[in-house]
DNA sequence: TTGTAGGCGTTATCAA
DNA sequence: TTGATAACGCCTACAA
């Protein structure tokens, strides 16, 4: 490249970053540039500048729709900003998770974006120690200060739940996440915070734990179907699970909602598509987002204002045809 | 590291790549290592030995399940030879596209797993002529002599209409995908194809066009429930849109297979749970996941044996209660 | 505006 | 087995 031009290793890297060379030693690079097919080597880059532009997200798993739609608004926001996004999953398997989490960091990425399953608060504490901005997505981690952003899943299904007693039900099942996931723990106490406060009394067997699949919200709302007396209503607490539990329904023929109240999870699209129209609670997926591709470039810019910042967004109650009063008294 | 143990940072480096030193050596660094939370600088080894242990894959959008799918199974067989994955996606967009596309190769990945949909053979010829090597996935690249892993999707609608040629309907109709899409193309061809073989006229308003997404199946599956006459059968061409197109049916409530038969597209797990049960042709995700890794690990150990290698997997079709004979005479 | 020279953290070569 | 040293490709004073 040097020889080709018969220009200074140095000049052609000003030209690279923006700097001023005069007219025809421009073009005589450019030229070059084209026959050479040269092109930086962002590795070298890195190594000098110890930015590379890049930032990590690490997801519990690819095939997870809540989360890569988030992830797809976060990349909008940063590419905008001149930052590319290398994104892993972990399979919700807790070794891959250390892994992965340690193959980015070696990456040498500029900040993390991170949604943690069984993470563990000394393995990221290790990460800000080296300055590298972590932010945490959708869920905590247990003794860990670090920069969030949530949902406020309690009071999310604690309006859905509340919706439903309202209208005079009693007999509330709820389909329920792995003990094991913050969210569905949220989700869960906002049931129990309902029943608290409306002096309805907890029963053990109107609960049922999923895996936040298909498969089981299919397996579980069959349960709830078959099961004598059937809850007069059902919250299911994340989506797909709710797919599952609307095609257990239609297996079933049981009407909705006059036999059956359901409210469902996330996913707008299919919840004006069932029929009939499902109540949701919908997760601001975009802001979530947003809020964290904002937060994660205010880091990058050095700013640490507010150190440890945490955002609870809150979820919207879709009303839909899915719900009505109880048919039959308790 | 290198004042910490008193040893030269050659003793160290061997140390790190697997090299004999000495006992109290030995111990030393490892010491030196928890000390200063030592990690290697893969960026600088990189520049180095040209290798980052790092393969770049490359979807058009991540929030698509049958993408997400393939990949997880990638990752899973990349993993175990001890290489890392960088996910990008371009959200369909042709600049993204192209952009994703170098942000990658400027990333220094070994090798890159590549769905096109705008590709242009000229961008993957420069990649190749760097000796990386490019897999493509599902669709290949017009002009370009590449290595790829395909799926038969013409055989795969094929065999699908063939099922409803010969149980006797006529008038079938087909939710196609976008024509700019090779997939669609091909599945397209399928059925015409059968309609050729099996003397059944061809007419153009059984045809109608999605963009692969939920809401496309929905409408247009509605748009055949009030058409007059109505199709008999009904063949949707991709996972989303059979979603939508399902929906569709339950909410004008009419009956499969009885006043309606229906052959969707992909997801098992769906097909199982609906009712009826689901007849669909089903793509061999792991499958093609497992191919092109296993491929791909070839050209990483430098195999170039049978270049340009072209697999075309087999789909499978999967028998179910949502089919039967036409209802009424055309 | 251009060129020189030093260094970023590794690995590889060659002596010791 | 160890150490000194020269790259790898790039950036950045500083000097010309």
């Amino acid at each position: 490249m040097a020889r080709k031009t018969g220009l200074s290793i140095a000049t052609i890297s000003k030209f690279l970053n923006g700097g001023h060379v005069l007219g025809p030693n421009r073009s005589a690079i450019e030229d070059a540039i084209q026959e050479l097919g040269y092109r930086v080597n962002e590795a070298a880059r890195g190594l000098k500048t110890n930015r590379t532009l890049t930032v990590g997200v690490l997801i519990p798993r690819l095939e997870n729709i809540f989360c890569t739609s988030i992830v797809a608004h976060v990349e909008n926001i940063l590419n905008q900003s001149g930052y590319g996004t290398i994104i892993c999953d972990y399979q919700e398997n807790p070794k891959l998770e250390r892994e992965k989490l340690e193959f980015l960091v070696n990456k040498n990425v500029d900040a993390l974006l991170y949604m943690p399953l069984y993470g563990e608060a000394s393995a990221v504490e290790a990460i800000l120690k080296q300055e590298i901005p972590v932010i945490l997505l959708d869920r905590p981690i247990a003794g860990l200060s670090c920069d969030m952003v949530l949902v406020d899943n309690l009071n999310a299904s604690y309006r859905a739940i509340e919706e439903l007693v309202v209208r005079g039900h009693r007999q509330i099942g709820v389909i329920s996440g792995p003990t094991s996931i913050f969210t569905a723990q949220e989700r869960f106490k906002g049931y129990r915070r309902v029943l608290e406060d409306y002096a309805v009394e907890f029963d053990e067997s109107l609960v049922k734990y999923g895996d936040y699949q298909i498969d089981s919200g299919f397996r579980l709302m069959t349960e709830f179907l078959h099961q004598n007396p059937r809850p007069t209503a059902v919250f299911v607490s994340n989506y797909e699970m709710t797919l599952g539990a609307v095609m257990a329904i239609n297996e079933a023929q049981v009407k909705v909602p006059t036999e059956l109240s359901l409210i469902g999870f996330d996913n707008l699209q299919m919840a004006k598509v069932v029929k009939p129209t499902l109540a949701i609670v919908v997760q601001p997926m975009e802001l979530i987002g947003e809020t964290s591709a904002t937060l994660l470039l205010k880091r990058l810019r050095g700013d640490r204002e507010g150190f440890p910042a945490m955002f609870r967004l809150k979820t919207e109650f879709l009303h839909g045809d899915s719900i009505t009063g109880p048919s039959r008294t308790p």
